[in-house]
DNA sequence: GTTTAGGATTCG
């Protein structure tokens, strides 16, 4: 007589669940927002699963009890429920908490011990399941990309929102909407924290350990929803902080230098898994980062090589008059880019805000993302240019011109490039001109030929000059200091394709298509956006009696692989 | 015994 019940457990793979049953399913999490309280008596938690099926199903948790709610850290970990409901809802399988669910959740790690982590006091585990938990890690392992999210403070970008692992050293009230959380994770921002005002005597925690640590601690402010479970955080412990906002704010101060610093915030509600994790010291990621911080180097967080303008003992470092920020671009921030330079590799970075207060004409290196562009439909902006417009050189002499006028006279028109999807071409020859041909394109909207008063229409012109196509288009670029308008005009350098051939091809046109998309992807915020790294020069324009400074990109070519 | 939320960033 035994007495465990000998339970043989049946696990249904996602593809073959049925609404009104009762299941027992494994998973690698796909997506999860930490237990947090709901508008009901419960705690709540919403985990998408996968297998090897393919098939994702997303969960509802509820318990009046925190504990016994799934224990995921990270996207990645494989969880095994039992007793789980499936109902449908939108047409699809959606899981709930039944009566008797329990959970318990594994490390997703290929070759990290097979420990459960469970609120269950006893659980039944076999052989079996240790092989369906290493399956499913062998799975995950080419079909789940690791986490992205998992990021030091020494990586984090302005406008970015990472999952931090950290140490909670001090916490403190703000006024009822927000929280005041200080931690650190042993490496230093590449911007300083930006430091939130308080009411003295209220901040909890060791003062003496705070200021020694300086620079190395962070100011998070939390909100709504976050501020009472920030409230109950104990000093000293770990955390695990999802979905944390970071903001670089320029802030001017009375010497009229230029203070860059970096703002932490973890806004209100559970989208995207906003929420706080206290890790336990069991946690391997918690002993990674009790190293980092043993190993942290407290005397760097003091910047004694920055001269700071203010004598307050928090003041951020002032950006020179040069904008050079070089001391907090710290060389191991750095990010892949969608854009690289073809030259001047050697120059240092310069934040937007700073260039944006500077006389042209001047050169600079900037990193930033494509907030927005214009013309969005990409045959409005191939354009013909005329470079000798743009140089300074002599107008030909009389007797030159007719030789050259006869020259062009003679020259047959291309009619490769007439009559394409993107334009209709019309040959106008010449009655008193020995029946020269011109050839003038009516560029159309949509395949829809426009009104003439709205059409562009482009002439293969009149002999002097070769015309030179030409990208003509505006980015508005955003490095999250600053926004920044730039001109591009590339025949073939920036998209590495000649813009004489984009109008008659259309895989070189989706070629362009596809890179704007992925510059400034539609449907996603610009934090998502990839970097790009360019080199601009600003230049003076007279505009009758007003001057403005414009910017121009050059020198830059989208990244090869993305090519 | 029911409700909660039902993935899909704030705007401080």
């Amino acid at each position: 007589m035994s007495l465990v019940p000998a339970t043989n457990y049946i696990y249904t793979p996602l593809n073959q669940l049925r609404g009104g049953t009762i299941v027992n399913v494994y998973g690698v999490v796909k997506f999860f927002k930490p237990p947090y309280l709901s508008k009901g008596t419960d705690y709540c938690s919403v985990v998408t699963i996968v297998d090897q099926t393919n098939v994702k199903l997303t969960c509802l948790f509820f318990s009046g009890n925190y504990e016994a709610l799934p224990i995921i850290y990270k996207i990645g970990d494989i969880v095994r429920f039992h007793r789980l409901k499936i109902q449908v809802y939108k047409n699809e399988p959606q899981g709930i908490t039944s009566s008797g669910f329990a959970s318990l959740t594994f490390e997703g790690t290929l070759g990290a011990p097979v420990i459960p982590r469970t609120s269950s006091k006893c659980f039944n585990f076999t052989a079996e399941d240790h092989k369906m938990v290493e399956a499913l890690r062998v799975w995950a392992s080419t079909h789940i990309s690791p986490s992205s999210t998992l990021v030091q403070l020494c990586d984090v970008q302005p406008m970015q929102y990472f999952d931090l692992t950290c140490q909670l050293v001090g916490k403190a009230e703000v006024d009822g909407a927000s929280f005041l959380l200080k931690v650190w994770d042993g490496t230093r921002t590449p911007f300083p924290s930006w430091r939130v005002l308080i009411q003295d005597l209220v901040l909890e925690g060791d003062l003496t350990h705070i200021h020694r640590l300086q620079n190395l601690t962070i100011d998070i402010l939390v909100y709504d929803n976050h501020v009472r479970v920030a409230r109950s955080l104990k000093v000293g412990s770990f955390l695990r902080i999802y979905s944390l906002h970071t903001k670089l704010q320029s802030v001017n101060s009375s010497s009229q230098a230029s203070l860059l610093s970096l703002e932490f915030h973890l806004h209100g509600g559970t989208s995207y898994g906003r929420g706080i994790r206290v890790l336990p010291e069991s946690n391997s990621d918690v002993d990674q980062l009790k190293k980092a911080l043993e190993s942290a180097d407290l005397t760097a967080g003091q910047r004694s090589d920055v001269v700071c303008q203010s004598e307050h003992e928090d003041s951020f470092p002032a950006l020179s008059s040069s904008g050079s920020v070089s001391l907090y671009e710290v060389e191991r921030c750095q990010q892949l880019s969608a854009t690289i330079l073809t030259d001047h590799q050697y120059l240092e970075k310069t934040p937007l805000c700073a260039i944006l207060k500077q006389k042209a004409p001047q050169q600079y290196r900037i990193r930033a993302k494509l907030r927005s562009y214009k013309p969005k439909k990409l045959f409005q902006s191939v354009k013909l240019h005329c470079p000798k417009c743009y140089s300074v050189q002599e107008v030909p002499h009389e007797g030159n011109l007719d030789i050259i006028l006869q020259n062009a006279v003679t020259q047959t028109p291309n009619t490769k490039l007439q009559n394409t999807s993107l334009y209709d071409s019309e040959i106008w020859t010449t009655k008193d001109q020995g029946g020269r041909k011109v050839v003038v394109h009516f560029v159309k909207n949509n395949g829809i030929l426009p009104l003439s008063n709205e059409c562009l229409i482009l002439i293969e012109v009149l002999g002097i000059v070769p015309l030179e196509y030409v990208f003509v288009m505006t980015f508005t670029l955003d490095d999250g200091t600053g926004v920044l308008e730039a001109y591009l005009k590339d025949s073939e350098k920036f998209f590495q394709i000649p813009a004489s051939e984009i109008l008659i091809d259309d895989d070189l046109q989706k070629s362009v298509d596809m890179t704007m998309d992925m510059f400034c992807p539609s449907g996603i915020k610009i934090d998502a956006y990839p970097w790009l790294e360019c080199f601009i020069r600003s230049y003076n324009v007279t505009n009758g009696m007003e001057q403005q400074i414009c910017y121009q990109i050059f020198d830059t070519t989208v990244a090869e692989d993305l090519i």
